[in-house]
DNA sequence: CGGCGTCATTAACCTGTGATAACCACCATG
DNA sequence: CATGGTGGTTATCACAGGTTAATGACGCCG
């Protein structure tokens, strides 16, 4: 389903401080290259594992997550994408999609034309390198996910994960009185950490009767920053400025 | 240290089948581009973890990996590193280098300036985009490498790692009669796998046993790619024409 | 309003893998 | 030719986390 196209310039996300400002011309030519929105609703496929012809979206609002499974139905989530993540690179430049992504919530995706990319590296320079920036940041959050999944407790994993999580959703501005929206259900936390559901229910309940987290009504809020950072092992370096589309 | 600088045009890896042609004024302006050779002998450090400044290489021959650890010391291999990958990029792109890069064996790089990177934005699109392609690339093994270790059994993980390695090897010209070089001592594995060091033997000895492989005196021989592909749940799509420099 | 599916929770039980330790083979080195 | 270091192998024991199952809360829909 196809949506009125809103200009690149009336971006909501763009004035968030996490996004690095571009020159308006770079806008103009993103906004040229953007043919539609597309909308999902939550739990729907929106690319399939496999896919052949795969087209280039931002995630405008919303979450999803990437994927890919066994034969045998094994799941296993690579990451988690929220509003100003691309998403469909890798099959635009590798011949298939190599994973599935699935919608967590409704979401949001400003679509570009099939020629888009090769455009951009062709006419605008400046913004093939923020692609291939936003690749490299992508590579380095699935780089933790194998540090995590490989090497981490399961308390530590899920506090990481909750952390990295928290922060992600506050850079694009989710927090509403210390808590952000957390749409996950305990089998996406399992799947993205390679545990079973039942594990992750008592990890998370000692979690919580610890005090370190509040997590009900499909929100999160965290306690103690620094302690859950302590527990999770988890210190990321902040992310610099970011760049959008 | 560096080394004389062999011309690209006469790069030994570019013939092999695996690698994408390239256009003659390409490969002049990747030569260009490169400011030497540097050596590292097996066990170095070639890029150290959160280092600040780094450059961009192309592992020209032997083999590295990339790893990332915990504080408390806990190691995980990311991905292996073979001749024709490259290496630093993320260091290029985002500020620091999120993880470390070791030598396996002797290793020998080619050397890119500090400026080439955005050059072949701004000079030459089609390099440029096999710069993404080869970032995509390497996303996508890590993207694996997250299935493997957060959902494959301990036996799984063997028999996939050692299939891939075979295959990607095989892919630049390592085979001599039936078997492959292989560098890696048994921490290695286990480091790639989330494993330990005791249970990564327990498994090898089963795999010996079972007739499934022949590693002995650093080479690796599969006798039946069929059946460790079954043992392993590992179906990976064959590699297209990739893409070198 | 009753039925059904999804999700969270808890209990009981079991097992794959980790930890520790000891020993061996090798080989580089003084 | 003793020495120490690295890497491999095996055995024993312990436990983190998996499996199965049952239950309840909730929301959706005919």
């Amino acid at each position: 389903m196809m949506e009125p196209v809103l200009p690149c310039s009336a971006c909501p996300l763009r004035p968030l401080p996490a996004f690095k400002p571009l020159r308006p011309e770079e806008v103009m030519s993103i906004s040229a290259a953007k043919v539609g929105q597309r909308l999902c609703s939550a739990g729907a496929t929106v690319l399939a594992e496999g896919q052949a012809t795969t087209r280039v979206y931002v995630l405008l609002a919303g979450w999803a997550f990437r994927f890919k499974s066994l034969e045998d139905g094994r799941r296993q989530i690579l990451n988690f994408l929220l509003p100003g993540d691309l998403l469909g690179l890798q099959g635009e430049l590798l011949a298939r999609l190599p994973h599935g992504v699935e919608a967590l919530t409704p979401v949001n995706l400003c679509a570009f034309g099939s020629d888009a990319v090769p455009s951009f590296f062709r006419d605008h320079p400046g913004i093939a390198l923020d692609v291939t920036w936003l690749a490299a940041h992508e590579e380095r959050l699935v780089d933790d996910a194998v540090l995590t999944v490989g090497r981490r407790t399961a308390m530590e994993r899920v506090a990481a994960l909750l952390v990295h999580l928290f922060k992600r959703a506050a850079s694009v501005g989710l927090v509403e009185r210390d808590s952000i929206p957390f749409p996950l259900t305990q089998l996406h936390i399992a799947d993205a950490l390679g545990l079973s559901v039942v594990h992750t229910n008592r990890v998370l309940q000692r979690l919580r009767k610890g005090g370190f987290i509040r997590l009900e009504d499909q929100r999160l809020a965290i306690g103690d920053l620094g302690a859950m950072r302590r527990v999770g092992q988890y210190w990321e370096q902040p992310a610099p400025l970011r760049p959008l589309l």
